[in-house]
DNA sequence: GGATGTGAATGGATTCACAGCT
DNA sequence: AGCTGTGAATCCATTCACATCC
């Protein structure tokens, strides 16, 4: 059982997401193997079975795996069998559009404070969460509880944002600012860069 | 020369971004090495040169990269020395914070066609592109050139909509919808999984 | 002198092949 | 018999060290 490669998390978020899926349309006792897994997910058998042994045994040897049992084990090995609670920095189109998204609080993950300098939007609720000042941030965040951040303003302002999530204690930030941000060591930082995306397929395009 | 690691091309990416900031801030004749770029973006010089080599040498020795020559290769690799056009599947946030983003022309890359099945939205301008209806994907596609597209649709919706994107010919999908889409081995697809990044997040921070 | 460009060495991740269990 | 779990082998990516050139 070594130390399973970073990239294995992010996978292991896409089979809890099948698991959850293919539950629903099979029902509570339902089982399924590695190679039934892999066919959906058009990935390799072996991969999943490593996969999944990095963090222990969770399958029965000539049987497969307990769907439950194993959206469970993987629910918990993700830190997604408690809730969190996060906050959405930028209330514009795109913070709009990560508030209305339903998948993130069907995995615990809860949007509770909106912070924007739009003094029209402060005070007011947008799908039901209330938008803060920035200035607050550092209170609202300890007096929330909040767990983790999502920066979604402009460029310009991602660092000043950042650097006041940090001074509220924050260790989780997902960035969608395209921008490097500094951050200590302490904090982890995730970058959701939608252009490096498609810079991505124009270089694919055009490759001869 | 060898074959580049897939990885180093969204690198390319980002040196490209942060040299279009620099020369705007130093000016034309502005030249930088692979010590001071691995400082500002966090990273070894080492690996920016190696980047780098796999497609050519762009440097001179002794003194580093000219600005503005590099960021013109660059872009030349990843297929930026030309406009492509794209369209967008769905008006929703998502899709308005997308077509307001104004770092997607600064590269090239122009939305010309919004798809919703909204009648309400169909024929109206949304940051002055026209929405079409999704039965008409096929013939826009081929009427307005378009290279690739970006599927913002709920995730009931997304494969019908990339099977359509396919019968029209195109070849590279960006997909924001959380499910696996299938997609014919000559299409590039890639996917910006909001949620699996948020997932990496709360499985650091209750990680011991 | 000073920085690039690159083979070689190291380090990680994936794939394989099969032992091990039910 | 059948499928998991995992060491070993392979493949890929990063880091290093230095020869190379301006």
């Amino acid at each position: 059982m070594k130390r399973p490669p970073g990239i294995s998390i992010s996978r292991l978020a896409i089979y809890l997401r099948f698991l959850e899926e293919y539950l629903k349309e099979q029902g509570l006792k339902s089982t399924i193997n590695s190679a039934q897994l892999a066919r959906y997910l058009d990935m390799h058998p072996h991969q999943i079975r490593k996969d999944l042994s990095y963090f222990g045994k969770f399958g029965e040897r000539g049987v497969g795996y307990h769907v439950q049992e194993l959206k469970d084990n993987i629910a918990k090995i993700l830190g997604l069998n408690r809730k969190w609670n996060l906050c959405l920095c930028g209330a514009g189109n795109l913070g709009s559009a990560l508030c209305a998204y339903k998948g993130f609080k069907e995995i615990n993950l809860n949007i509770v404070a909106l912070f924007d300098s739009d003094v029209r939007k402060i005070g007011k609720y947008i799908q039901g969460i209330k938008v803060y000042s920035p200035k607050t941030i550092v209170s609202t965040v300890k007096e929330l509880k909040i767990d983790m951040a999502i920066i979604a303003v402009p460029l310009e302002n991602a660092q000043t944002i950042a650097d006041k999530l940090i001074a509220s204690g924050i260790r989780a930030i997902l960035n969608f600012a395209p921008v490097k941000l500094n951050v200590p060591g302490h904090v982890k930082l995730r970058n959701a860069d939608l252009s490096i995306e498609l810079v991505n397929l124009a270089h694919f395009l055009s490759s001869p």
